[in-house]
DNA sequence: GGTTAGCACTTGATCAAAAAGAGTGCTAAA
DNA sequence: TTTAGCACTCTTTTTGATCAAGTGCTAACC
């Protein structure tokens, strides 16, 4: 990922970063004369200028009128966000709080994210978002039936990603704890392990006649299994801290503002986005929700949760364009660091043996 | 519910009531004049000012400035919606969309609840919410634990309220499906039916006798107990639909905006307000989430859903206050009503008998 | 050749004054 | 009791002038 930006000066280099810097600090145009505060930059405004009108022309810099000072373009913070980044410390407070928060909810994985993503709005003061991808193949490993009384009973399915799921059923007729227990043999052999396409007339129809007189049962249990197969299926975006985004001035538009909550309650655009993201680094994109209007002044960075190489969920956060990055980059990645722990020591306790290391591999 | 507003003539019912509906509909101090175009008066401009001038003096009426027009006071708005709200007729595809949409989910009465708020938004153009309410009393009738592999297994917990939620627990020693069998029984003989409360040391020192060997499981198990009991216990708030806000000026506003998106977040003061509400009725709040600050001018209108006396959730919509209360008020009624319908539905196949005629009541 | 100081130029932001518009309250007549 | 008319008030919009920021360019400098 480095030697991409090549063909820049270390000066250059040196006051690109100054610019995005005092830019995601200010949040307003910077000029040649401000960037002379800079301890770092040892040459005067006039010099500043001439490299400026240079970064411009390369496409590192905007202007927005020509008496205003420069904004970094989409390529100067993807220049800024690749290869500039020292990684940032968190402080042990914040760190504190991510261990603190984490472990509360440690249960169902999208609760963990949805956790997670609170803590990541709090800690970098933008919206968080928790993301659950969409899957293909889910499929349930075990059916239990638990009767509750003649006229319902409850089936319990364990998705082969773990996720559990119940369904309550109501019955006309009434029925025996028996048939319960039949019922449930005659799931775990016939759709045990089986996609939803998978499922097909003959089967059901197998499972019918292998119920006998209670093969009323089985349409509605079989409903019941799609629905969850669906749902298992199903991606989800949640979302919290959305007044964060209120406190910045590019979110004063009020399309800006529009597109940005239309795109989390779409769900579908930001659906597809993390599942073309890069699964091992952390991904940046301009113009949340793939809204990449003309004029989108918004970023989303979310890294992906991978369990056995495998997406299980993805974190971030939305934002203005000109953010902390740094901050939100470590953020994200301690975060995430943090649950594929929590993933692990579940597989560790699980295989009886050592945590394998599951560490969070980072591109620079 | 009528004669609260008495000491009105017609005619400033009239007025008052012309005022309220253009105000809606164009989000602006209406002026006397104006007031002229609606062909139920029939007086000049002259004496509708007279009126207005009247109607100020009585609290229904404020005027933003001396020479503005006049806008609704909250008592204004209150009269309305008590009294001078005709009916309002759903069109045809409107109560389509309402059985289409709620059909789908009928299985988790949060997902019903959501389901019902989006449609509420949509049908409104206004924000929809969806509350389950906080209670303090959650009991599990029944414990049922299924046996994943020696390391885990999953407790099933059947809530008094007809719940149901899991949890899986990993153990650090391997265990058999015997012991699991055992530890059902001892978790049901134990603490079936009890309150997160009720449950105490002597109690957990009992099951650990009774687990012999196994005492070390009941922790763990005890401590998922209580997170269910909690959960079950804590109430939530989510919506839908919040770009819909930004639709309408009185949002423009971004302290306005903030503090409805914060009561949203905050869940706690919307829950209050809606445990505080009345049961029977439609709620209308005004400064929505309790956040009665001095130009607040949203409003909440929520209405419970009642089974067998006692309130289980509730759907409402967040919006300007000056909405088309016709319009929401049907809305609700129909979609509380749908769904305690559905509720009742179940109650029937339960008994085996007639539905129980659990029509929504309303007052006028 | 790269760097710097100086200056003319451009352009959005700010502010005050003026003009426009909307709506009222009051008075007098019907 | 209702209505027409008019003076008055207050906000909104427009306009124009001034300001401040920042640039690009040229010429001098090391």
């Amino acid at each position: 990922m480095a030697g991409k930006h090549q063909g820049l000066s270390e000066r250059k280099k040196l006051i690109l970063k100054a610019i995005v810097e005092a830019h995601i600090a200010e949040g307003e145009p910077v000029g040649s004369k401000s960037l002379m505060a800079n301890q770092q930059i040892v040459c005067s405004s006039a010099t500043i200028r001439n490299e400026m009108a240079e970064l411009e022309e390369m496409g590192y810099l905007v202007q927005p009128h020509t008496s205003a000072g420069r904004v970094p373009s989409e390529l100067g913070y993807r220049f800024y966000v690749d290869s500039l980044i020292e990684h940032y410390a968190m402080t042990a407070h914040e760190i504190k709080e991510i261990g603190g928060l984490l472990q509360s909810k440690m249960h169902e994985l999208d609760e963990v994210l949805l956790a997670a993503s609170r803590v990541a709005s709090n800690l970098t003061n933008y919206t968080g978002i928790a993301i659950k991808p969409r899957a293909s193949a889910a499929r349930i490993n075990r059916f239990e039936i638990i009767y509750i009384r003649p006229t319902e009973f409850i089936v319990v399915m364990v998705a082969a990603s773990s996720d559990v799921k119940t369904k309550s059923i109501h019955t006309e007729t009434e029925i025996t704890a028996d048939v319960t227990a039949h019922l449930s043999s005659v799931l775990n052999s016939n759709i045990a392990g089986l996609t939803s396409h998978q499922i097909n007339l003959p089967i059901i129809m197998n499972m019918e006649s292998e119920m006998g007189q209670q093969a009323n049962l089985v349409s509605p249990v079989i409903k019941a299994v799609y629905e969850t197969l669906n749902e298992l299926d199903d991606g989800e975006v949640r979302w919290s801290g959305i007044d964060q985004l209120l406190q910045y001035p590019e979110f004063e538009d009020r399309d800006t503002l529009k597109h940005v909550l239309g795109a989390l309650e779409g769900q579908d655009a930001i659906l597809d986005l993390v599942s073309a993201g890069d699964s091992q680094d952390v991904n940046v994109v301009f113009g949340a929700g793939g809204m990449t209007g003309p004029m989108n002044n918004s970023a989303m960075v979310y890294k992906h949760i991978v369990k056995d190489g495998k997406t299980v969920g993805a974190i971030g956060i939305i934002g203005p364009r000109r953010m902390d990055y740094a901050k939100v980059l470590a953020t994200l990645e301690s975060l995430t660091g943090n649950i594929a722990d929590m993933l692990g020591e579940e597989q560790k306790l699980l295989n009886g043996g050592q945590p394998d290391g599951t560490d969070t591999k980072t591109g620079g």
